[in-house]
DNA sequence: CTCAGTGCAAAGGATTTGCATGCCG
DNA sequence: CGGCATGCAAATCCTTTGCACTGAG
């Protein structure tokens, strides 16, 4: 790890720590909001440290509002499950049997697209108990 | 559908007609291209009527711009391979084995988070030929 | 002493909105 | 006529950058 990252700050530490907390993806604010005193421009630069040394992922949403949660390295491989109302995403890990048979589907992809397939990304779209 | 949509105009005619012609998903700007002399302010504001009008849908990317397809109504139910690297998607249509699953799936996450599951979202990541 | 890290403020880029005008019904 | 649609430009929102300063090795 130390091979790519630069140094562990406290400011790192404390984004870490944060995501780890939530134990869920968080956007920009709501990692601000945990994290007392930070500048914006200070998450941002770290996170974006973090991502390339691995330690942390960015994720896609629908709203415009960009979420980060830690890596796959260390939460462990999962999908999310996204209130279409409220933008909140939640952890979820799925069954050996439909990891499998999201595997098998790689392979079909990479042979009828070409592509190098790398990975998978399950999201599944609802509505939360409090927007319900 | 037009009890939603209000008017079915030019504008929106050839929009339609690039998502179709293009068979997946486009970026404003691949849609500004095709679509030549239309202002970008009418292409969102026109794309954000069709999506309301559940014409179109507008989906997440990896890089912060917007793209834009027909929605499944018109195109089936699919999912997406992306390029980690010029972030172009394709379009993939799953087998029903694994849609069986993702159902099934559903089902459980509907039981373990509490959420009104309504769809899931499944993306392959890769590089596409041109990027290998 | 040197270089990475930090804050602030300014810059960027994508998307949205206000307003006056044009056109369909 | 009345209301939606359209263009342009200005405004927003999230995110990135430039720059000068501080801190650790």
């Amino acid at each position: 790890m130390a091979a790519v990252d630069q140094r562990y700050t406290a400011s790192r530490r404390a984004l870490v720590q944060a995501l780890l907390k939530a134990g869920r993806p968080l956007t920009i604010s709501e990692i601000l909001a945990g994290v007392a005193g930070m500048p914006q421009s200070s998450a941002y630069r770290n996170l974006t440290v973090l991502c390339d040394a691995g330690v942390a992922r960015r994720l896609p949403g629908m709203d415009d509002l960009g979420r980060f949660e830690l890596a796959e390295d260390l939460s462990g491989h999962h999908h999310h499950v996204i209130c279409a109302d409220c933008g909140t995403v939640v952890d979820f890990a799925a069954s050996d049997r439909l990891e499998r048979a999201l595997l098998e589907a790689s392979r079909l992809v990479a042979e009828q697209t070409g592509f190098d397939i790398s990975g998978h990304r399950l999201d599944f779209d609802g509505r939360c108990p409090n927007c319900s």
